[in-house]
DNA sequence: AATTAACGGTTCACTATTTGAACTTCTGTT
DNA sequence: AACAGAAGTTCAAATAGTGAACCGTTAATT
């Protein structure tokens, strides 16, 4: 692994539910040496990506990130854009609502809105989905560039329960059912319990850049309600990336793979 | 310079103006090798840190830093809280209003509302300001831990005007007076023509952690705006400062320091 | 009050990663 | 078709990274 590697590996260890590390903890969950391990992070508190409480001498992530994040949106607005959309479904459906975006062969979280019931799907920010195994997967596959769609087919299946799609033809077959009706469904493929739909969000040449996913408990949904939150997050995941690709409003601007 | 801070260096070449960069540019602006800077991007596209166009082949900050960026303001909603409050005071001055984080020796600004005048300050989201030449810097000090008072009335002054504050005397001073009214001000000590007053926003303990400050074209200011703008900020920096620290509402919530 | 354990932080000989000149495509321009 | 500049690759040389053992503090435990 590259030095730069383990800073950022570093970084990943810190979550919503564990945002502050001390120094020997973090080297313990990174396996890295105390010595490396704070020599990686002085060199990121130089530049504000992580910085360390004064008094508790733990470190956690810093406003450097914020800045970035922000100078991102700023000419690649998508969470902006998102988030407004997102929330409005969650109030709809009532359900756990998570946007996706592709990085490096996965999808990686980048908001959700969680349901108020009390039964309800828990998705963690920063999360990285698989390709093949979630319905947020399945969606992006179905409008993923050929050379993504190629190296997912191609690429180990990992199995996370009894029910992950694992084979190349049940994955093909999943995304190209989920091309023609315009959103993907999955049930308990990364979780058991738990049932997504999903659909695809387009950049401006058609290709998928992320997903918008309903995930409810398996026990509240049926036929009925899976087709009508798929068609729901067809439409949201449609109006988003209308507005992301310049406003050619309502539906899917392109057919074209 | 570590690896780590060179692959961060890169990182720092994007900007809301030069969002996008190719490897060649980016290793001219950088002055590194284009092996290096090749390895160091792939490094952070590994991570979703930076993405790479599948077409044009051109580099640009990834999905990775805006997932991190809300795991740190889902811990610490400094922007979260800050920014309405901001709006409101740029709507309320019609000047160009920025705030402004705390990160290792000096203050990154993490947000920006420009005024709406054809005559306005301009400030770029993550600008570095020194915490000796600007109204700032001058708030944050006056109420700054200590140890960073101390760090940075013993370190190099550099001038960036002719007015800048370059001697320990004077910047002491000015921190003294920021505190004994609860604004600073500061005229055409960073950029010539520009006058801002700030105000420090404070930590549960006391200590400032961030400023907010209110830039004008030094033609559209006089004793009186400057006062009413000062103690406009102050009102709004301790707003903000309540309801992060738990809302013990309205006014500073301590005296200690 | 003394003892222990765990923490953050530092050092320096050893070693593995990083470096960069030179190379090969590839792409768009004259 | 020749050229210019871009992206990306290679490998011997050199630099930057590593980690066991260290110190000083703090916070439990006896």
């Amino acid at each position: 692994m590259s030095t730069v590697g383990k800073a950022l590996f570093l970084l990943e260890q810190f979550s919503a539910a564990e945002p502050e590390h001390g120094l020997s903890e973090l080297a313990r969950r990174a396996s890295f040496d105390k010595a490396t391990t704070r020599r990686l992070l002085v060199s990121l508190a130089e530049h504000g990506i992580v910085e360390q409480d004064i008094e508790s001498r733990r470190y956690r992530l810093g406003p450097g990130l914020s800045r970035l994040a922000r100078v991102r949106e700023s000419h690649f607005p998508f969470q902006q854009v998102c988030i407004p959309y997102v929330r409005e479904l969650a109030q709809e459906t009532g359900e756990t609502i998570h946007l996706s975006e592709y990085s490096s062969g996965s999808l990686m979280t980048v908001h959700v809105e969680l349901s108020t019931r009390a039964n309800r799907v828990n998705v963690d920010l920063g999360q990285i989905l698989p390709l093949h195994g979630t319905a947020s997967g399945i969606a992006f596959l179905s409008r993923a560039r050929a050379d993504i769609l190629k190296a997912c087919l191609e690429g180990p299946m990992e199995a996370y329960t009894p029910f992950t799609v694992t084979s190349r033809t049940q994955l093909e077959e999943a995304a190209n059912q989920a091309r023609s009706r315009g959103y993907s469904r999955s049930d308990q493929g990364f979780e058991e319990g738990v049932s997504s739909v999903a659909a695809p969000i387009l950049n401006a040449d058609g290709f998928a850049i992320g997903t918008l996913a309903i995930a409810s408990p398996l026990s509240r949904v049926d036929t009925d309600t899976c087709e009508r939150h798929g068609q729901m997050a067809m439409r949201v995941a449609a109006d988003i990336s209308s507005r992301l690709n310049g406003e050619p409003t309502a539906l899917q601007n392109e057919r074209a793979s």
